[in-house]
DNA sequence: GGCAACGATGTGACCGTGCACACGGGCCAG
DNA sequence: CTGGCCCGTGTGCACGGTCACATCGTTGCC
């Protein structure tokens, strides 16, 4: 009742004047600066409760150039992965009293790289993640100088000092080898775009195997990462039914071949066998079950945020650069019919 | 070379000193102010652009008390649906030059929705949406005194006021007189968490239409919206095998209820019909394709973002607070088999 | 007992921007 | 000719914090 029609919200002085100290006590209590008498404290406590003072982050970015936020920079996070990684990093960063603020941009866009980094800098974020993995993004952000510390997710090769990501290759190489070691010979690679950092390791994975166990390959289909494309894919490729196994770069063009499969009046694992990557939460209950290549997002961004923080307070934390993935084995995999 | 060094950024102080007016004009050039002579302000330009200067948000946001960023509070944002609507506000309030920060809230925890609130606000954030469709974060909304405009998704029925929603039940009705006008009578429905507003009204969608058409109908049971838990839900339900189709309140949980259908040897459509909502771009590559309700997110993305710059703009827009969604029909219904 | 060190607190400037108001000059109307 | 108005511009302060430094009283050590 008190307090009915004041005009602002209350700042450090008016809570100063109430407890009849000076401004500067306040914002020591603040900043829970040791030297403030135990009865000091508590009094201006009171106070703050009782007048709802919430401190302003802009004043106070304003004049520590400091934020308590760190950035992220994403494109295209509708995507499961890039939308679990800042999920995780959102989790992690606030467990550490940070606040994350979101730019997502449109990698097909240059001037909204450029526009999203601007907008995060203004922000004054202390530290930035990058999860945009695309090789055109890489392309501006190493023009644009950025002085703060940064992490990208799932880019490893391209800025090897600040990646952060599972091993693409590896995980790559896993799912191929899983399929030679079933007997498969004949075996297609559905990529993903070819801008993404992603895409490029995961078809580079399949190729160093294959050749390695000397088979020949022919080359991999572009797509787009969508089950409608892995539909059109497959109904493409199955006219020529000149192979037995495909490994698809991610989950949902997995569904779609496997889609374009039965429409074909095949079966998945008998007529053609199929491996995916990433491991969706929905890749359990396709039918059949899909083999896939799993990765550990929340892990990613939890060390996402370690790494950046450890930088931040000067603790030269040193966090493993890569992580492994796993192959989780499930139905959609089996033995050529010949 | 000539600015090799440079301790703090450039401000505004700087740029007038070379360009030889004061602090005032520059800022009458930031904010477009109609009595500058074009000479100078192009000179001013000029020098902004040698200097890389950048306004710096902080500062301004003190001294208007403005922010040009509208807030996000958010749960569960890895969910399809949420998603798709956070992207879609995204993209709109950059088309109106507005920056957007999301806080990301565990909706289990009530101290994490008020932090989340207080975070917004802090960031004197000048509208917020509220993507959070669980009734106990409106609980804790109602206590909290919002003092800038909010518009919620996904609400409907909670605080007509400034909810902005698909048309649950509407959707719900849809999915269950599609199962009737195919001869179901022993239907039923897997719905969502309790605590869901979406998962209530689609629930009371299902109940309506099951009264209006006369038929009796079993308790729904409650899930989680996980395909994981479609799954053991079929498999439980399955053992009774005493309806001949299905309502899921999710196009995940419809996926897990497949595959349990499947693995007792039955069929879909044949044994059992299946009605998903959402529409996921997987559900047309499920197998059989999901038949389901559509919901156009990115519709209610930018809705939401007209209402909200609307009110903020005095313009009074009227934004129809209600979509219609749509019945897409694919195999997964049909006749029941006797 | 005197002086240094420290604890508790206050004073004033400063961070970068916007706003209210002032100011001088040119133009127009009375 | 003169007074008022508008245009282009400048001056000073406010916004809400933090920081560096000053002040005063108490304690500890030689």
């Amino acid at each position: 009742m008190s307090d009915v029609g004041r005009g602002r919200p209350p700042s450090i002085r008016d809570v100063a004047r109430l407890a009849g100290v000076s401004h500067q006590t306040v914002s020591r209590v603040l900043n829970d600066h040791p030297s403030v008498r135990p009865e000091t404290r508590e009094r201006i406590v009171e106070i703050m409760q009782e007048l709802q003072y919430r401190p302003n982050r802009a004043a106070r970015a304003l004049a520590t150039s400091r934020s308590q936020t760190i950035g992220i920079l994403s494109a295209s996070s509708t995507q499961y992965g890039p939308a679990a990684g800042i999920a995780a990093i959102e989790a992690a960063a606030r467990e550490r009293g940070y606040w994350v603020s979101t730019a997502n941009i449109d990698a097909a866009d240059p001037e909204s790289i450029g526009a999203g980094l601007a907008h995060l800098v203004a922000q004054s974020v202390e530290g930035l993640v990058v999860i945009a993995p695309q090789v055109r993004v890489f392309k501006v952000l190493a023009d644009y100088e950025i002085d703060v510390p940064y992490v990208t997710l799932q880019s490893a090769g391209l800025d090897a000092e600040h990646a952060l990501s599972v091993d693409q290759i590896a995980g790559a190489r896993m799912a191929t080898r899983h399929l030679i070691e079933q007997g498969h010979r004949s075996i297609y690679h559905l990529a993903g775009p070819q801008d993404w950092i992603e895409a490029e390791a995961r078809m580079r994975g399949f190729l160093e195997e294959m050749g390695a166990q000397d088979i020949p390959t022919t080359a991999p289909i572009l797509g787009d990462w969508t089950a409608e494309f892995g539909y059109f894919a497959g109904r493409e490729l199955l006219r020529v039914r000149d192979f037995t196994a495909i490994f698809t770069s991610n989950d949902q063009m997995a569904l779609g071949f496997i889609h374009a499969i039965r429409d074909e009046g095949l079966d998945v694992p008998r007529d053609v066998s199929v491996v995916g990557f990433d491991d969706i939460p929905e890749a359990a209950h396709f039918w059949p079950p899909l083999t896939t290549i799993r990765q550990d997002f929340t892990e990613l961004g939890r060390r996402c945020v370690a790494q950046l923080l450890g930088t931040l307070d000067d603790a030269a934390v040193e966090v493993a650069h890569t992580l492994t993935p796993e192959l989780i084995v499930r139905g959609s995999t089996g033995l050529p019919a010949f």
